[in-house]
Order: C-alpha cells, then sequence, then structure tokens
DNA sequence: AAAAATTGTTGAACAAGTTCAACACGATTA
DNA sequence: TAATCGTGTTGAACTTGTTCAACAATTTTT
C-alpha cells in the first residue's frame, strides 16, 4: 500500500493508535514527479508539505553570486518542505528538484491546517519530528565549522552511501560547501593513496 | 512580575488564554546564575529546559582537535536546552555557560512531559518555536557556505548588537567558525578604510 | 598592590580552498 | 549521425584563512 512508508514513519517510537494513523493518511494524496522536474521553485509560495516514498530530491537556494547552494537531499523516508515559505506566507528562497522519478504524499496547507485541529497527534508527531531536525542542523553547522572539506567528505559518502549513488560531484560539492574542482582533487588525492 | 517576559514570549502570535499562559508559567521557577557559571557541561545529562530573564549565555561543543564551537548566544527572550540530550536521554555534547549574571525560568524534564500532558497547547507552541528555529539553522548553514569571513562578521554584528557587546573576540570567532587572530585583522582592515 | 591568567594585536610562513581556462568524456537533443 | 550541452579532471596563479610566536593591555585572583 502506498501508505505503508508513511504509517511507519508517523507511528515508529510513539504511541498512535491504527486509526490515528489512518486517519492522518486519509490527508495526504500520491504524486509522481519526473527527474529533473521542480516540486518547488524560488519565488514561489511554498503551499505544501511532502513525504518522499520513492527516488531522491535536492533541496538548493542560489546565494547573489550565482552560486548553489544544496541544503539537503530527501530521500525515501524523508519530509519534503520549505518550513519559512509554508509558515510565513511568504514567497520561497528554496528550489526543490527531483534528482530521478519520484513519488511523494503530499498534504495541501489547508488540510494541514485541518490536520492539527482534528488530529492533536499530528502536533506532537511534528514537534518531535521538528526537534530531531534541529539537532541535525546543529550538528551539520559544527561539522562545517570544525571539519576539514577532506573530512566532511569522508562523513557524507560513509553516512549517505546510498544518497551518494544519485548525485553528481557537483550537487554533492555544492552540499558540502566547496567547488566541485576541489572535490575532484580531493577524489584524486584519496585514489592514491 | 518574573513570568512577565515568558508570557509575552508564548502568547505572541498566539492564541492563548490568560487562563492556559499562568498555567504554562506555573511549570517554570526562577534560578540565579553568576557570570562564568556552567548551567550544563559536557558530558552531563540536560533534565531541564530554559527561557533567558536577564543576562546573556554561550552554547558551545568542543571538538577533537580543542577547539571551541560556539553554536549561539541566548540573550533575554531566548530558550536555553540542549534538545539532543533532553529528548534523547543521553550525556550531552555541549556547555552552557553564563557570560555575565543571569536570570532564567528553568522547567524540569518531568514536568516538561506533564506540561505536554495537561496544557495541549503547549505542543503547538513548541512546535511552532521548533520551526522558526529550523528556518534560523538553515539560514545559518547557508551564511557560513556563502559567505566570506568578513560578511559573516558584518551580518552578525548588524543583526546582533547587544549581544556582541557581551562577548569578547574568542568567543565571537568561535561563533563566526575562524580564528581570534584572524577575526582581530578582520577588525583592522575594517578601521582602516 | 602584586602576581597570574586571559585577552587582543601583529607579522611571517604556511595550508586550504578558489578561480579560470583548457580538455576529454558521456549523455541528450536536433 | 552530428551537434550540443553538462560533467569530471587537471594545472597554475591566486585568495582566504590558519598557525605559531611574541608582545602589550586588561582582567582576575591572591
Amino acid at each position: 500500500m502506498i501508505y505503508d512508508l508513511l504509517i511507519e514513519n508517523i507511528t515508529k517510537n510513539r504511541a498512535v493508535s491504527i486509526a490515528e494513523a489512518e486517519k492522518f493518511c486519509s490527508f495526504f494524496s500520491a504524486k509522481t514527479i519526473s527527474k529533473r522536474e521542480f516540486l518547488l521553485k524560488q519565488g514561489e509560495f511554498c503551499k505544501f508539505e511532502a513525504f518522499v516514498t520513492e527516488g531522491c530530491f535536492r533541496v538548493f537556494s542560489l546565494d547573489k553570486k550565482g552560486n548553489e547552494n544544496t541544503l539537503y537531499f530527501a530521500a525515501k523516508d524523508w519530509w519534503l518542505m520549505d518550513i519559512d515559505s509554508f509558515m510565513n506566507h511568504k514567497p520561497s528562497d528554496l528550489n526543490i528538484q527531483a534528482l530521478e522519478d519520484s513519488k511523494i504524499l503530499i498534504i495541501s496547507q489547508e488540510d494541514k491546517t485541518t490536520l492539527y485541529n482534528e488530529l492533536p497527534i499530528a502536533e506532537k508527531f511534528f514537534r518531535i519530528m521538528f526537534q530531531k531536525s534541529i539537532v541535525a542542523w546543529q550538528r551539520r553547522v559544527v561539522r562545517n565549522n570544525s571539519l576539514t572539506a577532506k573530512e566532511r567528505y569522508y562523513y557524507f559518502t560513509t553516512r549517505y552511501p546510498e544518497i551518494v549513488l544519485k548525485l553528481t560531484d557537483r550537487q554533492m560539492a555544492s552540499y558540502l560547501g566547496i567547488t566541485h574542482e576541489f572535490l575532484s582533487k580531493i577524489k584524486k588525492q584519496d585514489k592514491i593513496q
């Protein structure tokens, strides 16, 4: 069933009844996205939140110098959203693009409000999910400040080997915060030793 | 009243009744922390969350090379916690130290659970607070990757001028992700022009 | 008030990462 | 099939930021 993965995601480590899980899922509908297609473009209003059931996405922004900055990749079992645009009803700074043919479960802004109102456990679920997310972002900041590019490259490739397979070097470099030329040099060094 | 600032913080932009706000506050007790005192040390279990009503704190970790990495500063009206240690009941990676004589409102781990159970609006309040926090962390990652040290210095000093006054250069440098020597050189360059 | 410790400054040598340009390769597209 | 475009690689020159050491100025402790 298309909701299996989402049900597992929301019930994992939490006391959620079958009825609650089913109600939760009823707010989401399935959607297919082709490779290279954009789910969201900078400047648009983000009026959805989504859960990835198949494929992979890249979330990135463009800075003033025109460089791409990859915030994160979202493969199966990850959530996709622009919290800022969604929460504050403002144009998005982010682009969300499919790296391969993908499938998501999507909820609209209005339905998300209804979900919170009708299913109190949803507040707890997302509250905990956001807490975990903050921990991950804090660790990312510390890694970016305290590790060299080479160390960050090792961390990323050993931590997310399945995602690495789906990326070009340019996409990975924009996540690591280095140029793709320098990433190429890191990889070369690596092979020699 | 000592709860005034907390009440303003939780009611701002949200429909919270006076009764709810008062109940919320009843879980918190006032505490005084002296300059240089640690509210939490790396290795300890973080069994509290706190709201700063006076003074300023620094939250930092030590990496393998022995360098301090400042995650954030928390002045009046900010929340202080180690989400990871608190949520996952594990030893903390973080140090929380008062930069000056300070006052906080503090809630214990048990009371936080009770608060969530007895006051459903608390789930919504913290869910929204955490969402805002994620947006801030995402922006920090983008700034760290796309701005030079000098640009980050400008951003920080113009965005948080009151906090800057309370910091040594070393503390600011550890937040910006540079050495204090280099910060000193940035400041010198700055004066000349 | 003296001693000790921490802080900020500066310089010189160095390391990490960028920029730009050139080229080879593979994948789309016409 | 040819043409085009994006990708990965490499080198040389350059910029940004680090490291280490020395010193002066403050702050803290005794």
